[in-house]
DNA sequence: TATTTATTTAGCAATTTTGTCAAACAAAGA
DNA sequence: TCTTTGTTTGACAAAATTGCTAAATAAATA
């Protein structure tokens, strides 16, 4: 039997992870990542051959969840606008309470010297979305639910209402004094309170 | 003659704070520092004694800013809470274009190993504040223009709106395409869609 | 000008960190 | 059992980084 469980890979790139997106701890060196994941440092570069490329992996895994919820927000059909929305709503701030960290080290990683980490989205992709969205937020703004806005601003809107207040989750709990479990309640809250702050009369 | 300007350790602290704020370098090293700001690395050891010294300093005259227009914004009286708002609404993205990746340093050595880096309010300040903001809030609710909801929430709802954007810049810019001087145009058209989507009849 | 103080520089030591490698070990198959 | 393949380990070299110091330089003052 190998020392180490067989699937050792998994396991280092879970631990990654975790301590990026859940701790919070963007300054994790090979070291401490092995450490923590119970393996010998060395086995990092035999499964992703450098640094470098083991934030690459976990990096690829984070922006498809991402862009995924995103792409089904917009592609998706069959339901009313504002349920889509009320369904991404959630899904995000279960997903920021899950890995409040995620965002930040997505935008740390790509300020690092030559990264081409972010493959944009491709530009009939990018405008068919926006058009989309574009569409039933008008009918929106026509029954004066929404104010009148572009697609691009409503979806900062929602992204902001949901995810910033995760990222922000220690600056909070130290300067207003909030601990875990009352945050957690107000982030719950904030599933329908984010709604009603974006459609009138939700 | 100094080689060197005179006001050597101020164009030190600009410049980790440029590099930090701005440009959104997070792991940069003393080495990195000194050379953008063209002086010895040893300098920074002989003004700041350490290299967490001079985070620890960057770090303080941030959230001394930050703090200080929240502190703004929930004493001043003499305007009607929507004009108070309006004012810090435009403070904040006015800001938070200049200094995009500020919060993002914030929360980063905030999570440092054994930081104690940003001090707790006291809880009678913070208790007055929150009641000063919650009477305002109320009469805003009764009204009819903001929906029922926290203090708390309401301002996490402000910060949310108007500091995400500014962190979001590069994803935003790669995934959607949009160029600075367009994402620049859409800052300056959130600072009233902010308004409108806070207040209801703005 | 001469002396003292403050600032700057270059270089060195200590530490941390990454990345490599050969040897040890385990599992699977011949 | 022997061999082959894949996995794990510890040791080591190279690079990067921090922090320190003694000497050089500039500025301030007597």
């Amino acid at each position: 039997m190998p020392v180490v469980d067989a699937r050792t890979e998994e396991l280092i790139k879970e631990t990654a992870m975790r301590i990026f997106f859940v701790e919070g701890r963007l300054h994790a060196t090979t070291q401490v990542i092995a450490k923590e994941a119970g393996v010998n440092r060395g086995l990092i570069y035999y499964y992703f051959q450098s640094r470098d490329q083991l934030f690459e992996a976990v990096f690829k895994e984070a922006s498809m969840v991402t862009r995924g919820r995103l792409r089904d927000l917009l592609l998706s059909n069959g339901k009313s606008f504002q349920e889509k929305i009320g369904e991404f709503v959630e899904l995000t701030i279960d997903h920021g309470m899950k890995y409040p960290y995620l965002e930040m080290f997505l935008v740390t990683e790509m300020n690092r010297d030559g990264s081409t980490l972010l493959i944009p989205l491709e530009d009939d992709t990018r405008k068919e979305l926006l058009r989309n969205l574009g569409k039933a937020l008008n009918d929106e703004i026509a029954k004066g639910t929404v104010p009148k806005m572009s697609p691009e601003q409503f979806l900062i809107n929602v992204l902001s209402l949901c995810t910033y207040p995760t990222l922000y989750k220690p600056i909070l709990q130290q300067m207003a004094n909030i601990d875990t479990p009352r945050y957690l309640k107000m982030m719950e809250e904030r599933k329908t309170l984010v709604m009603k702050v974006l459609f009138r009369g939700y």
